[in-house]
DNA sequence: CCAAAATAGATAGGAAGCTAACTATTACCA
DNA sequence: TGGTAATAGTTAGCTTCCTATCTATTTTGG
């Protein structure tokens, strides 16, 4: 938690805990902030982070299922039918029932939906840019590599699991 | 986002983006993992994410009005209302009318609150120790200089502003 | 082959996030 | 001093997140 005022040092033995000095405060701070960043780049375009999110795996993936980009983006297919509700209702996807397994409902893409990537894409890039400011690359590539060493120390809270490479 | 499969290498313009070349993709993911394991951990002991860090703020900083605690913890007032309502009914605060300011509300700790704080110190130290094993001291503070840095640099998006130390 | 298990999607209820708008107060300044 | 601006908290409406449960369909095993 950002401090407005210095955290109390080590005495009070279990009643205290040094926010500043744990590695999940600062991790959490900074997601709020990229998130925060892409959720008001995209607001103009219409779409939400996890609009985009949506859009990005069907441009990589292809046709999915809704369990299928559930995985993709590390939520509960539960909730991803909310978010899918509103995209149909925007004509930014369509449900398309399978015909060989009558459950599964195809997600795809519409002619709305291509233009709409592309101010995705512009508007990642722009944060990326932004937020790499005064990194280098040694730097960049230190820090995914812790950053994926405490993802894997956190493993087994995940709930969605995807191999990831 | 975790592939399944390689992403397509730098060939078409815009309409590919390399997610996990980026910074904020593993940030993200790393972050939803310790709020995650950060849920799972409270849960036993009846309380949220966000229940806990109202608590961790009372505690560091003693008695707080609404608007303080909001600022500390990086959300709007409005959303603090719900989070506190909800305490308030599990009698884990108590909302003190001031007497000076009379728009102004004090949130106070109650004798419930500081048994339940306990836990909270163990469930955050026990996730801190899991998340940075196999990282040295010095991997720790490259990651977390690089992260302050990153912050810092998506600084204007942020809503709620507190200087940080 | 048919009952039980597994799977896909949806629904319901609760917590948390936002913005915009509203009410009460307090502060400011002309 | 008195009107306006700022501030504190709330409410309403929307999106996103979860778990638990439900229905429909497929798969599987006896």
């Amino acid at each position: 938690m950002a401090a407005t005022q210095p955290t109390v040092s080590t005495e009070s033995v279990a009643l205290n805990y040094d926010f500043e000095a744990s590695i999940g405060y600062w991790i959490v701070l900074t997601s709020q902030a990229f998130q925060k960043a892409l959720t008001d780049e995209l607001q103009p375009h219409g779409l939400t982070y996890r609009q985009s999110q949506v859009l990005g795996w069907l441009v990589i993936d292809g046709e999915l299922s809704q369990v299928e980009l559930a995985n993709r983006m590390m939520i509960e297919p539960a909730t991803l039918v909310g978010v899918l509700d509103r995209m149909e209702r925007d004509s930014l996807i369509r449900r398309c029932s399978s015909t060989d397994d009558r459950r599964r409902k195809v997600i795809c893409l519409t002619p709305q939906s291509s233009g709409v990537w592309e101010k995705v894409v512009q508007c990642a890039k722009r944060i990326r840019q932004q937020a790499t400011q005064g990194l280098s690359d040694r730097q960049l590539a230190a820090l995914i590599k812790s950053l994926r060493i405490v993802l894997n120390n956190l493993r087994h809270y995940q709930s969605s699991q995807v191999e990831s490479g």
